[in-house]
RNA sequence: GGCCCUAUCGUCUAACGGUUAGGACGCCAGAUUUUCAAUCUGAUAAUCAGGGUUCGAUUCCCUGUAGGGUCACCA
């Protein structure tokens, strides 16, 4: 280490042990926030000591998320390759980054054998023989008397040289950390403020299964003192691990780093969100056409806020009005119509370019269009080449009606498809007769067929000239409209009419007119 | 049950102890539209309860209530 000591170091440090979700996220992001701000470091650590849980698959997919969203890291692993495809199935190979590796708790053995060493040999810590049944019928007795349920620590005399002794002989047994004698243990956390535990609450706890498997709250403070992690950010269903961490950092000889705990976020029943929520996995929301940068805001602004009246934040302005102060005390409802808003108004300030490319995945995922030579794309349906003028031009009229990506597919649909399903009961304007609606639709096929230069400014003319002689427009624009589009809602007729082409747009007008006659 | 934390519109939230308790999303109404959006206008809507402290409490203190977290040989 160099004098970069002096700078904050913060730490993203989660399990892959399921889908990235909101409130992880969360949790990176004031990490991030924080260290970016202060000019400081932010470390991405990978907690696998659970072998039986950990999928190499899930850290992948995190990564992914990560790079995704736009974060990036200082200290940790990367993936050497294959970015630009966010969510697929590959694997990739990752490699590491920083001089504190490595960052996968499972390579680390070695480093917390040496620790764990230390503590036995210290008196720190002693070997366990009680069985797991003799401790949960105590644990079962506490309760029942109302006391705190912790192990009273029946094992805490035996002599260093009998534990050997036992072990040698093949007892079965853990290693517990010495729970100091009953006093305050103080912290100030940047938060909730101060908060005191007494060090009787906590118990003598089990700090790892062997000299080989170290748990949790044992690793998570040798690499937070490892790696010089200056400050702690972390959710606030952790404040109950911060004084058992003290404590081993006391017994380490070393200055805990600062803690701030987050309030969780809390699903529609006020609960905590859990990986299990299917719809706090942050895959779904890049499958269902959310913005990375929408994510980042709405997240942002989920237990914190500027304390002004600004809302919308790239990354790089909460960076630069971040404060740790400003978070909340308490734990805010996940509220996905807000999201919606915001991803709808981040998809508005799209250029019409970046946004077609966004969405041409989208359309192939719902086999409207198709890869076709380089940048070209087919429709489905009639194999037809598809100019990519025609999708911008899609993309372009449906731009300010989108909340998520996946919509394009749903809204833009007739432009791709060469048949259009829909009732005919659809033509009708409101209180029209069926008689009415085929005069009506027979006037924009004659109005159609007699368009030279078959334009938006030209349909327009022809089109609304006419309208504006009947007694309502919706007379004429209602069937027209629908003849094209097949749909109740829709962008403007003469727009489409230009997207569609003369020869579509009599084609359609016509079925029209036959499903009404013979339907 | 023990321990820890929290409490302002439906939701996210703002308010040096003094404001007609502000904003945003959603909802509702209006304008604009053939439709749906977008846009603009407007409306409805909150300090958990009870005690203190104070000239004055959303704000400070206590009690109660409600909610959450945690009590693993998971993280």
């Amino acid at each position: 280490m160099t004098n970069n000591s002096v700078k904050i170091k913060t730490r993203f440090a989660p399990s892959p042990t399921g889908p990235a979700h909101i409130g992880s996220i969360r949790t990176a992001l004031f990490n991030y926030l924080l260290s970016r701000k202060l000019g400081g470091f932010f470390v991405l650590r990978i907690e696998d000591t659970d072998k039986e849980r950990s999928k190499i698959e899930w850290e992948h997919m995190l990564l992914k998320s990560m790079t995704w969203l736009g974060f990036d890291w200082d200290e940790g692993p990367i993936m050497i390759e294959g970015q630009e495809s966010m969510f697929d199935n590959n694997s990739y190979d990752i490699k590491y980054i920083g001089e504190n590796g490595p960052y996968r708790q499972s390579e680390r053995t070695e480093i917390y054998k040496k620790y764990l060493q230390k503590m036995l040999d210290e008196g720190h810590a002693y070997y366990c023989f009680c069985t797991k049944e003799e401790v949960e019928a105590q644990k079962g007795y506490l309760m029942s008397i109302g006391e705190s349920p912790v192990y009273k620590g029946t094992c805490r005399n035996i002599t260093k040289e009998d534990a050997e002794e036992r072990i040698k002989q093949g007892k079965k047994c853990v290693i517990r950390f010495k729970s100091p004698e009953k006093h305050k243990i103080v912290f100030e956390d940047l938060i909730k403020g101060k908060i005191e535990f007494d060090s009787e609450t906590l118990g003598d706890f089990v700090i790892a299964k062997n000299l080989e498997t170290p748990l949790y709250n044992f690793t998570c403070v040798v690499d937070d003192y490892e790696m010089g992690i200056t400050h702690v950010i972390r959710g606030e269903d952790h404040v109950s691990n911060t004084p058992k961490q003290i404590i081993m950092f006391n017994a380490l000889g070393v200055k805990p780093p600062i803690f701030a705990h987050i309030p969780l976020i809390l699903g529609q029943g006020k609960k905590k969100l859990s990986k299990r929520d299917a719809e706090t996995s942050l895959e779904e929301y890049y499958h269902e056409g959310y913005l990375p940068e929408a994510i980042i805001n709405f997240v942002a602004f989920l237990g914190w806020n500027p304390g002004t009246e600004k809302e919308i934040y790239s990354m790089k302005e909460l960076i630069e009005d971040f404060s740790v102060e400003k978070i909340q005390k308490s734990g805010a409802i996940f509220n996905s119509e807000k999201l919606d808003w915001i991803n709808g108004l981040y998809i508005r300030k799209k250029s019409i370019d970046q946004l077609t490319k966004l969405c041409i995945p989208f359309l192939i995922e719902a086999n409207l269009i198709k890869r076709h030579a380089a940048g070209t794309y087919l429709t489905v349906d009639t194999e037809e080449l598809i100019p990519t003028y025609k999708i911008e031009k899609s993309v372009a009229l449906y731009q300010e009606r989108m909340k998520k990506l996946l919509e394009i597919a749903e809204f833009t649909d007739f432009v791709f498809k060469k048949d259009i399903d829909y009732d005919k009961s659809l033509l009708k304007w409101k209180a029209m007769t069926e008689e009415e609606t085929i005069v009506s639709l027979e006037k924009s096929l004659e109005l159609i067929r007699s368009i030279i230069n078959f334009d938006k400014e030209n349909i327009e003319k022809v089109i609304f000239s006419e309208a504006e002689k009947m007694p309502n427009r919706g007379d004429l624009l209602w069937p027209f409209r629908v003849a094209l589009t097949g749909k109740q809602s829709s962008a403007g007729p003469t727009e489409i009419a230009e997207l569609l082409g003369k020869e579509k747009c009599l084609d359609r007008i016509e079925l029209a007119i036959k499903k009404i006659k013979y339907a």
